[in-house]
DNA sequence: ATCAGATTGTAGCTTTGGCTACATTTGTGT
DNA sequence: ACACAAATGTAGCCAAAGCTACAATCTGAT
């Protein structure tokens, strides 16, 4: 196989958190874009302009960044397209965001704070956080 | 009073994470400095540039800033002190950082895991989340 | 068919937070 | 006292993510 995924380094603490903020505008674009998609067919530029409240500038360069590393085709004036490797993400940042998302419900915070809270810490949660999380929901459902 | 704190604005979502992120340096930085103090009389650059494995470069401006911020007093070539204004950043935010800590220790994280995620996670709990997180730790240990 | 408005693209600016390379200052040992 | 090492400072570079101002394209309504 040729696209081994680089096997990450060992990388803690501040290191790993430098890392995730570099994927976490990616992981937060392609899971709305996936959305979009689900929503309405396709994705537009202004889409994600309404959604993350930047100018469609912002919206623009970060969509060429994230085409050049291979995540969405996008050609001038048409709609965001995914690209599987995009996709593959998108549904993993959504899971995790889900996963973040009911664990707050189940700790007993609001729907509304669970909203926010659980996009900014989707991003710096480690697997076995996640586990835990998801073992705790089930139980307070079960 | 003459110093209110300007009144936040009423901001959510991307928009609130994106605040979030320009203050997380300075909360790392100013607690980090409070530790040193604290374990060693005085805090040094190159004890900032051992904690968050970045070149003296970078903690050099990182302090300007917070400088200019009015978090710290940094002479050149001298030890690096908190204003009152940075100190109470530090203790607000070193008591957030152990809520999430001992609260994921709780949860049945691991020691090692709950230390990284919990540096990620502080800067984006929200005092809703923080509350409940605290009562379940509570509840756990009694 | 064309005009207006919405959408997208481009140029060029800012701040933050990284870096290397080089210069200066401090402090310690002999 | 002086040399050397450690610490700090300065200059100048880069990428990400934001912005305004202006240009181009696309689309729907007449």
């Amino acid at each position: 196989m040729s696209k081994k995924k680089t096997a990450k380094p060992v990388t803690s603490g501040h290191e790993r958190i430098r890392r995730d903020h570099s994927t976490e505008t990616a992981e937060d674009y392609v899971e709305a874009i996936l959305e979009f998609i689900e929503k309405k067919e396709f994705c537009r530029a202004v889409d994600l302009k309404g959604k993350f409240k930047v100018t469609h500038v912002t919206v623009n360069k970060t969509i060429k960044r994230l085409a050049r590393d291979g995540l969405v085709i996008a050609e001038p004036y048409s709609p965001i397209e995914l690209t599987a490797k995009g996709k593959k993400m998108a549904i993993a940042s959504r899971e995790r965001h889900e996963v973040v998302f009911n664990f707050l419900l189940a700790l007993g915070v609001g729907p509304a704070t669970a909203a926010t809270d659980s996009e900014g810490i989707e991003h710096h949660v480690s697997s076995e956080t996640l586990d835990a999380m998801k073992s705790f929901t089930e139980k307070q459902s079960r």
